[in-house]
RNA sequence: GGGCCCGUAGCUCAGUUGGAUAGAGCAACGGAUUUCUAAUCCGUAGGUCGGAGGUUCGAUCCCUCUCGGGCCCGCCA
């Protein structure tokens, strides 16, 4: 990507001024154009330590960028106080990137970065009690942009569902299913909700098997779908909690008391220690994930990600505190959490609790106002932030939805080059780029040749929703371009258009939307 | 009582790990269609970045305190 190519250009222009390990400074899209295409802190970060006014350091930088660049990249290099240097590029150096867009068609954007390294995702892993709900859907569509992303960036990635078949809720459910069939009231902290009624089977194994099934359903229907799901059972029939309890108390890690073993994480900076063996002699629920996670451990990746609702947030320190007391790298498995979707219907909101049974599914959610709509909407924000969502608004608005703003574009593109003779692979021999002055068509060059690091800061940061504010950027600018710019008998805007077009799928692919021809 | 998350325009949210004059969509108001798809575009208006201190060349971002909301603190999962 252009970006990085300009970080070591500043790197090299710091190596002719001596100072070989410069201190860390960011080659970043100032706010404004005049300020140039890219710009650097680099002079500003490095004042203290170079002991130098940050506009004489800058200065310094400019000429020797200046001489290793040679006109190359940059047609125009500022200062400006307190001593950013602003980069401008030349035409040539915005062509050639220009040009690699429609030769690289669905490889444009990826980048090699992480090739060679293995990544294992682990999301949703939701009880299989009952249906799927908005929050899960949330945490699904998250993962599965996230996966797409780390796709993108070179790690050969593998999506995980955690299935937590095992415990007292299973025996709840049972209970409480049995009830329900029954006509009598809802036992003792059982489940509640109308989909109890609906639990299918006969033996508990039957009714979890019906639970999951409805949730991969559901999932599937929002183009979530895993390549494993790990039962807890298995870690219980192969003796592998057990296992991973015999590794920690061998590290002294665990003592008895009232009949159970505990494990000491209070010296882990817990605020209490945690048992992991009950007096009766059953596992905890911890224990069974110190296991799963010892065996991801041992299944060789070089990143874990799980993501969790914010219900489990107490619970990260303690599992981390268990893998290094076993003495893993506990620093690969990162967690993220995910916030819960507040659903509204209009100014009233509907809880989501499986207890009252009022709660609204994600199969509700989905058919009231379909995939696409559902994923953009999930994608778009910060899972890390409350989500307030508004189903009236949602449905109501579907028209005026972001998402059907960039495939509309992508809609639109797809009727000019319909209508055009010349294929944009004709158009890269005759895309002359002082064709393309305009700050329309300048404003839409810089944006698409952009998309790389964009992927890139995507994956890097775990925030899928750049990737949206990206396509609504993007859409935007093509769409001003549209209104102003006649594309048809202009070879180089042909080639334009087709490079919007690839960049506009590409962004659709990687949050798993649609990308229409005709709308 | 303790921990984590959030608080940015009327509403829903971005804000590039501390940068330059804080942005977008919706809602409101005013315009644009003999032209490749008007599911579009152009313009106007809208802000004590919850509040108060602090750190420094510079803070929406980091620290402390505080207010408001959410989630959690089990030999449940």
């Amino acid at each position: 990507m252009l970006r990085s190519v300009l970080e070591s250009q500043v790197k090299g222009a710091f190596g002719l001024l001596g100072v070989s390990e410069p201190v860390p400074y960011k080659v970043e899209v100032p706010p404004r154009r005049e300020l140039g295409d890219y710009a650097t802190n680099a002079a500003i970060v490095s004042a203290r330590t170079l002991k130098k006014p940050p506009m004489q350091i800058a200065k310094e930088l400019v000429d020797e960028i200046n001489k290793l660049d040679q006109g190359r990249h940059f047609s125009k290099i500022e200062i400006a106080p307190p001593g950013f240097i602003n980069l401008f590029l030349s035409d040539q150096a915005i062509e050639q990137r220009l040009k690699e867009i429609v030769p690289l068609d669905r490889e444009w954007g990826k980048s090699a970065r992480y090739l060679g390294r293995s990544v294992l995702l682990e999301y949703v892993s939701a009880n299989p009690t009952g249906p799927l709900h908005v929050g899960h859907g949330r945490w699904a569509v998250f993962g599965d942009c996230l996966a797409r992303l780390f796709s993108a960036v070179g790690y050969r990635t593998e999506k995980e569902f955690y299935v937590n078949n095992v415990g007292n809720q299973v025996d709840k459910l049972y209970a409480s299913v049995l009830a329900a069939r029954a006509g009598a009231p809802v036992p003792e902290n059982g489940y509640g909700g109308a989909y109890v009624q609906e639990t299918k089977g006969e033996t508990i194994g039957e009714m979890l098997a019906f639970n999951l099934n409805e949730q991969k359903k559901v999932l599937a229907s929002v183009g979530v779908e895993f390549d494993r799901f790990y039962y807890e059972n298995e870690l219980h029939d192969q003796n592998l909690v057990l296992g991973a309890v015999e590794q920690l108390k061998r590290n002294h890690q665990t003592f008895v008391e009232g009949g159970a073993v505990w494990f000491k994480s209070q010296e882990h900076g817990d605020d209490k220690n945690r048992v992991l063996v009950r007096e009766d002699g059953k596992p905890t629920y911890f224990a069974a994930d110190i296991a799963y996670h010892l065996n991801k451990f041992e299944r060789g990746y070089d990143l874990m990600v799980n993501i969790w609702g914010t219900d489990h947030h107490g619970y990260v320190q303690r599992l981390k505190a268990a893998l290094k007391a076993i003495g893993l790298p506990a620093e690969k498995l990162e967690i993220i959490i995910g916030q819960l979707v507040a659903l509204y219907r209009g100014d009233e909101q509907v809880r989501m609790s499986k207890r009252t049974g009022e709660m609204v599914t994600l199969k509700e959610v989905v058919e009231e106002i379909g995939v696409d709509a559902t994923r953009f909407f999930f994608a778009a924000t910060d899972v890390n932030s409350h989500l307030d969502f508004d189903l009236e608004l949602a449905k109501k608005r579907s028209s005026d939805n972001p998402v059907f703003y960039l495939q509309y574009g992508h809609a639109r593109i797809c009727g000019i080059l319909r209508k055009g003779e010349g294929s944009s692979d004709q158009g890269i021999k005759e895309l002359k780029i002082s064709e393309l002055s305009t700050p329309a068509e300048r404003n839409l060059i810089m944006k698409l040749i952009r998309f790389p690091e964009v992927v890139y800061d995507a994956a890097q940061l775990r925030h899928p929703h750049r990737i949206c504010e990206y396509g609504k950027e993007l859409a935007a600018l093509f769409h001003s371009f549209y209104e102003q710019c006649k594309v048809l008998g202009n070879p180089s805007r042909e080639y334009l258009v087709g490079a919007t077009r690839i960049t506009l799928r590409n962004v659709l692919d990687l949050l798993g939307i649609t990308a229409p021809e005709t709308m």
